[in-house]
Order: C-alpha cells, then structure tokens, then sequence
DNA sequence: TATATTTGCAACCAATCGGTTTCATATTAA
DNA sequence: TTAATATGAAACCGATTGGTTGCAAATATA
C-alpha cells in the first residue's frame, strides 16, 4: 500500500479536504456536507489523509475533529524547492535580460 | 480522463523523471536506462506528462528530447501558497512568543 | 538497399482506487 | 432504558493504474 503525501493530494476530493480543514477542525460528517459522495467515501478519504500523517484526530464526544497537520504540508513545498531554484533562476536571467536592454538604451 | 499536476506527480517514477529531465533534456531510452522498467513503460509515463503539459517533446533525427515545462510546476506551488500562508502565520505566532519571554527577562 | 536503432501504440493483466451499501459500536438524548 | 446520532469497517463493484509483450513506423547506418 503506497501512501505518500504525493498520492494523497492526488485526489480532487481529498485537496478539497485538506483545503477545508486547514481553516478549522472538521468532522467527518460536516466534512461530507460539502461533497456529493457519501459520507463513508469522505471518510474513506480522511483514512487516507491520517495514514499519510497529514491529518490527526481529536475525539470529542461521539463526534471526532480532523485537523490538519500542516508541517506535513511542507514535505511538497520541500520537494519543489529543486524547482523553484530552477525557476527562480530564469526568472533573474529574464531580470539580466532587461537591465541589458535598459543599459543598451542609454 | 482525469489529468492533471497533482496526479501526474503522484507516482515516485514520475517524479524522478520530472528531476531528471529538470536537469537537462533527456531521450525515452537514457530516460529508461535510471529505473527498474521496460522503455514503453517509461514511455507511458511521458506521454501522461505531456498530456498534462508539465514536459515537451523535440524531435531530434530519430530521437526525442524530452524537456520540462518549469512554469507548470509552479501550479503546485500556486495551490501550496494558501497554506504556506498558515504556516508562516504560526511561525511568526512563534516569533511573538519568543520576543515576548525576551520582554519578560527584562 | 538491407539492417539496426529509437520510438509510440495496442492488447492484455493484476492490483489499486474511489465509490457504494450494509452492519457494528460508541456516545448522547428522550 | 430506549432511541437517535456519529463514526469506522467490511464486502462488493466498475474504472483506472502501472506494468508487460508484441508490433509498426520512422530514421540512421552498413
């Protein structure tokens, strides 16, 4: 069973999820009021999330909270920073490009 | 069809080819010479990455150079952004509570 | 021209996915 | 205590996934 935060998100439903949450700790029922599944598919989903470590639950009650973990989050923004060093670097060519054209103005 | 960024990064292969191929453009074959698979399997996962636009092809005599398209990568970190958000909202939480005990030595 | 190389596509397959319905369990309210 | 509510787990299902093998087409080389 692979179950990384890269499969996770992969899912519409599931990013929609973790979208909602992150504003505040859901249940599993409020969390399905939102979707047009049932609520044995969000929480389904929400397995799904806990297995991967990106969310965590709090019982209260009968009722149980789902709560982001948001420094899970940052293992994608980790993963992309390879890229962005990428991007952020033509990004400064492009800057060098038009200070060129600028000097050439002058 | 479902095809976008968030499932085409999901797979572990297709995320090392997109780091490979960030590098430098790179040939099915020489891309399929990293990993443990057939050459079409490799190929199957080049053509769900064109599909979702994160690579290009240009053909070169019987080979195809196979590069990235870096601007698609930042989709993942346009949709990473609202919470990157939280986070640095909670890190600066912090910061208040560590210049606040510094107030409180004083 | 004949042969080798590079590639994509089609057909097939087992495993996984995302959904459903049904059921059991735990907690709260009447 | 009884009924209602909130939830997770199991069994099932069709579609999708990631892999394979076999083949056809295009280009380069002998």
């Amino acid at each position: 069973m692979r179950r990384d935060v890269f499969q996770a998100i992969a899912d519409p439903t599931r990013r929609a999820i973790i979208a909602l949450i992150a504003l505040q700790a859901m249940t599993p029922n409020a969390l399905a009021e939102h979707f047009d599944t049932t609520r044995q598919a969000v929480s389904k989903h929400l397995k799904i999330l806990t297995e991967c470590e990106l969310i965590t639950q709090e019982q209260q009650g009968r009722e149980i909270y789902y709560k982001l973990e948001i420094e899970k989050m940052k293992e994608i923004d980790k993963w992309l920073l390879q890229f962005r060093k990428i991007w952020e670097t033509r990004f400064n060519q492009l800057d060098q490009v038009l200070s060129t054209r600028k000097n050439q103005k002058k």
